[in-house]
DNA sequence: ATCTCAGATGCGTCGCATTCGCAAAAAACA
DNA sequence: TGTTTTTTGCGAATGCGACGCATCTGAGAT
């Protein structure tokens, strides 16, 4: 009978939850591109979450997802970055801040936290009579090559 | 007669040799871009930068701008920043390696260098088995306020 | 279960920043 | 000065993202 929805009652649950806290409504696009969101554990742009929500329900258009991301964006769900290229990645939000180490011969994203850069940063910024607002560290990296590859 | 090149004329001597060093042919529009650019010791968009050069020789075109900005940074002489909204912003590449405070309120860019969190970010790349090749460290500010204006 | 309607969607279009193609103009060089 | 190759200007094209509008739909009221 009911959907496929076995394992991530939870998970279903959780999105219903959000959308109720902030009175958007559960539509299926929504359901479906949070779903996506939550199982990407990667920083997909835009167009790569619309290929992957279109492979579970190809009617979807790009412009629902454009304005999907920027909801949940705004609601503080979803975290906006630009590594280098011109487009904008998604992760969902993380309960501990993080900045990133971006292969470049990959693209591969890393997550790292410093506390003490962050101190710096804040140390930095009153310095110069600011507060800060947010911040941005991306390390751009190679592999470390040992003798032949 | 004869351009107004009195006191600069180390400066075009400067742009002359790069382009010789680089096989890029010294042109009109080349040598006035570049003469805004050593000029500029803010972070001007490409936008901005046509405004100024067309200020000195209406005829150049911002296409112009745009394939000399890029020549300039493929060949290092240039740096580009996108501090948050959508367009791109250069600076002339300084010897020292700097990173960039971002006034959210006036768009004012404050450059700091800080060896301390180069150094941490050293070791979190090495940490990771990774070696450094570039990084970019933004931190976007607000005034700190004293109790009133 | 049905009605109602504000909120959501799909589609096509628009705007902005940037790039490209091509013919004309200008450097470098013989 | 003539020849060759690079640059330029112009306008059109691209790519990302946002928007307007007619249509559709979720979810509370009936």
């Amino acid at each position: 009978m009911g959907e496929a929805g076995q394992e991530n009652q939870n998970l279903e649950r959780n999105i219903a939850d959000l959308c109720r806290e902030f009175g958007l409504r559960l539509t299926g696009p929504r359901r479906i591109i949070m779903q996506v969101l939550s199982d990407s554990s990667d920083h997909p742009d835009v167009v790569e979450l619309h290929r992957r929500v279109t492979a579970i329900e190809p009617t979807i258009s790009l412009a629902t997802v454009y304005r999907t991301v920027n909801l949940l964006r705004e609601k503080g769900v979803l975290e906006r970055h630009t590594f280098g290229d011109g487009r904008a990645r998604y992760e969902t939000t993380p309960r501990e801040h993080h900045d990133h180490l971006i292969d470049v011969e990959t693209g591969g994203v890393i997550e790292f936290h410093s506390e003490e850069i962050e101190r710096l940063q804040e140390e930095i910024a009153r310095k110069h009579g600011f507060t800060i607002v947010s911040h941005r560290l991306e390390i751009y990296v190679r592999p470390l090559k040992r003798s032949r590859t």
